[in-house]
DNA sequence: TTTGTATGAATGAAAG
DNA sequence: CTTTCATTCATACAAA
């Protein structure tokens, strides 16, 4: 039908989705095996220039092409381990750092210490065996969304902002968020809250951070 | 595939995340567009209170959104701003620091203050565009980039991730991605910069993310 | 064409 | 605020 694939993956403007050529994978792939898991921001412009020879490429490509990469080989080591996890219980083997099946390739030498260098930002789940049914991974850290637990910066942060029940307000006022008509007090009440949004400039026209409401925007919730 | 879509994002307790709807999405943006970047807790709370309406949600929902929302629009200006600096040149280029060249490029206006409203709390990386190579956090107007002009929040503030730049080159070093010889630097460095990577677990060298390219490997670049 | 699957992209949620 | 992780959505492409 459309017989027109993009393969080259040159396809320009097309709209669609990056589509990488053979040689930006194989080099990404080796800059991964070789120990780079999340480059800087500074590296992945780097790799952008380098394999834009090949093709159109952008920054965020490489940037996901790491993020997704890394997650799908975490996910991949998640089921090995649970393989290798069984597969003990046959082979009276020892505990790979798991990831065993990362292939050092000739050129890769897997730094000896590396470990569960996959996961240095998880070390708990590093090689312990998983539940056969899977388990979360993730360890739910906290209830945030329920109770105290103010992530909020010391800046504004006089309240628990989900929480908020016990709103510490000074005053009195509500500081509606969807006055009806312009108040000034937003401006003025910013000033100690959130002092760096309505900071210095005094652009006529920059009604973009100082909240004002009072322009003519619809307003979401004036029906209610 | 449709392995389980949350469709109406209504999906109340399933345990999954929140998926907002077009409204509340459309509201949020709104907001955000109009002004709003990091809400208050109790904005976030009227703001909660006012999309239920439409569907679950939660005060942390609402913080989420803004934190993700903002930092997302940053990264993306921030890569336009790459694009838009590159896409002047026909780079080929080489990756250095560079603060050097810094001439104040003709398209370089120091934003008369007002800045464009975007960020409230970055006026001065505007609208600069970047150096080829990573450019150093900003175009330094005056003592030629060498020392402090924060505008930077003193914590840590890198630059941003997606096709960016740099990251907070504290000093010179090119941190060039594909040394011909094992350096070190990045394990340092990264100690500083990133110190996620290699946190916690004492393993003796984990030079799993820190890329330590003095492996004997393949480089893919060093034809260019 | 339909379906399965690999993977690019987007984004909610958190941790740092 | 910054950076990373987990999920999910969307699409290209291969296989049936």
């Amino acid at each position: 039908m459309e017989g027109g694939k993009n393969l080259g993956s040159n396809s320009p403007a097309a709209g669609s989705r990056w589509n990488p050529t053979k040689e930006q994978i194989n080099m990404l792939e080796n800059l991964y095996m070789q120990g780079l898991k999340t480059p800087s921001a500074q590296q992945i412009q780097q790799i952008t220039e380098k394999l834009r020879v090949f093709g159109h490429i952008e920054g965020k490509n490489v940037f996901y092409w790491f993020q997704n990469h890394k997650a799908r080989q975490r996910q991949k080591q998640k089921q090995d381990n649970n393989i290798a996890y069984f597969s003990r219980f046959v082979h009276t083997t020892p505990v790979f750092p798991t990831y065993q099946n990362v292939v050092c390739s000739p050129y890769y030498v897997q730094p000896p210490q590396s470990d569960l260098g996959f996961y240095s930002q998880y070390p708990k789940l590093a090689v312990a065996p998983l539940q056969p049914g899977g388990f979360k991974t993730r360890i739910i850290p906290k209830n945030i969304g329920k109770n105290k637990d103010k992530f909020m910066n010391p800046r504004s942060r006089n309240e628990e902002l989900d929480v908020i029940s016990n709103k510490k307000l000074t005053n009195q006022e509500t500081l509606d968020l969807f006055p009806l008509h312009p108040t000034g007090i937003l401006q003025a009440k910013t000033g100690t809250l959130n002092s760096a949004e309505n900071s210095t400039h005094s652009s006529p026209s920059s009604s973009e951070n100082n909240c004002n409401f009072g322009s003519p925007f619809f307003d979401f919730f004036e029906s209610q």
